[in-house]
DNA sequence: GCCTTGGAATAGGGAGCTAG
DNA sequence: CTAGCTCCCTATTCCAAGGC
């Protein structure tokens, strides 16, 4: 007995005759009569009585069709599932990210994300760079954010952006009565800098060695939002990805910006050897709309899009 | 008019073989 | 070892003929 057998017989009884299903399920009659007297065969039940060209069910019959029709619903429950396995995938999307995205970019998308697929559940992890590309290359997650891309790593990638650094400094700061901040502006200050082995750290580094400007590094911290947060302490300036300063903008803070800047890449990682996850794709739509969004709202856009 | 049955055509799946 | 191909078997479907 299988499904076919049991749709032929719900579609005879349905219908009321062997003509009419074969119709309804888009067959030919021979297979539905066929279908039937095998049914039949298999289940020991006389399902129906054949009276002349008539086909009246029998109680075995009728007994029988309460108990498909029960099926039917769990069928069904397995027809609505599938459709939304087609729509959403597995229902869940995986997402890591480094710090300075997963603290601030990502939870912005995943809001906006969740208030266009309200049954979808998402888990974000955040961890380094080297870490996403490993979670990603190994199927942990559906989608990686990371500033650089492992060499050792099979992920497929795509670059999300590469934008220019700010300078973020308190509000009462000399500097915030200036429209753009310049390396030299930063000799001899008090500079928040991220650890030493951050590759953007090397990038910020490089920047203020070729103008030959010495700040003074007293205070290191692993993540931008923390060095952001020490600036809000009036503790010194900081360079930061112009999306992670725009949450900490407000009372005490300014936001200028900074030239010649340190670019910070953004990378999207997709695990390897499979097909990418549609809500992973929908995501990253969201993301990329926001990312823009987000960055002219700190840096109002000169021309085009700062994606590389 | 409707159902059943026999025969033919076709599609799909599994096993076995071969090349890279 | 794996992917791709071919062959063979089985299941499914359709057509035609006949019975009720």
């Amino acid at each position: 007995m299988n499904l076919k057998h049991i749709e032929a017989f719900r579609a005879v009884m349905v219908s009321g005759s062997m003509t009419a299903a074969a119709k309804a399920l888009f067959t030919s009659q021979p297979n539905v009569s066929r279908l039937i007297s095998q049914l039949e065969r298999e289940t020991g039940l006389q399902l129906f009585q054949r009276s002349g060209v008539r086909l009246i069910p029998t109680s075995e019959g009728t007994a029988f069709f309460r108990e498909v029709e029960r099926a039917f619903v769990g069928l069904q429950g397995l027809a609505n599932a599938a459709a939304q396995i087609r729509n959403l995938g597995s229902g869940r999307l995986r997402i890591a990210a480094m710090p300075s995205a997963g603290m601030t970019l990502v939870p912005h998308a995943i809001k906006r994300f969740v208030e266009l697929f309200p049954e979808v559940t998402v888990s974000l992890h955040v961890n380094t760079s080297g870490t996403v590309n490993h979670w990603t290359a190994s199927q942990f997650c559906d989608l990686g954010v990371a500033v650089y891309v492992s060499e050792a790593s099979d992920c497929e990638v795509e670059q999300l952006s590469t934008v220019a650094a700010v300078c973020v400094m308190p509000a009462t700061h000399r500097l915030a009565a200036k429209r753009v901040v310049r390396p030299e502006d930063l000799e001899g200050e008090s500079f928040i800098s991220l650890c030493h082995g951050d590759g953007t750290r090397a990038v910020m580094d490089e920047v203020f060695q070729r103008a030959g400007v010495k700040r003074v590094l007293a205070i290191e911290a692993q993540y931008t939002a923390m060095c952001c947060e020490m600036v809000r302490h009036g503790m010194g300036v900081t360079l930061a990805h112009p999306i992670v300063a725009r949450d900490y903008r407000g009372p005490g803070i300014e936001i200028r910006p900074f030239v010649p800047a340190p670019r910070f890449p953004m990378y999207l990682l997709f695990p390897p050897h499979r097909p990418r996850e549609r809500l992973a794709m929908a995501f990253v739509d969201v993301l990329r709309g926001l990312h823009d969004e987000l960055l002219a709202d700190v840096v109002p856009p000169v021309r085009g899009r700062s994606r590389a």
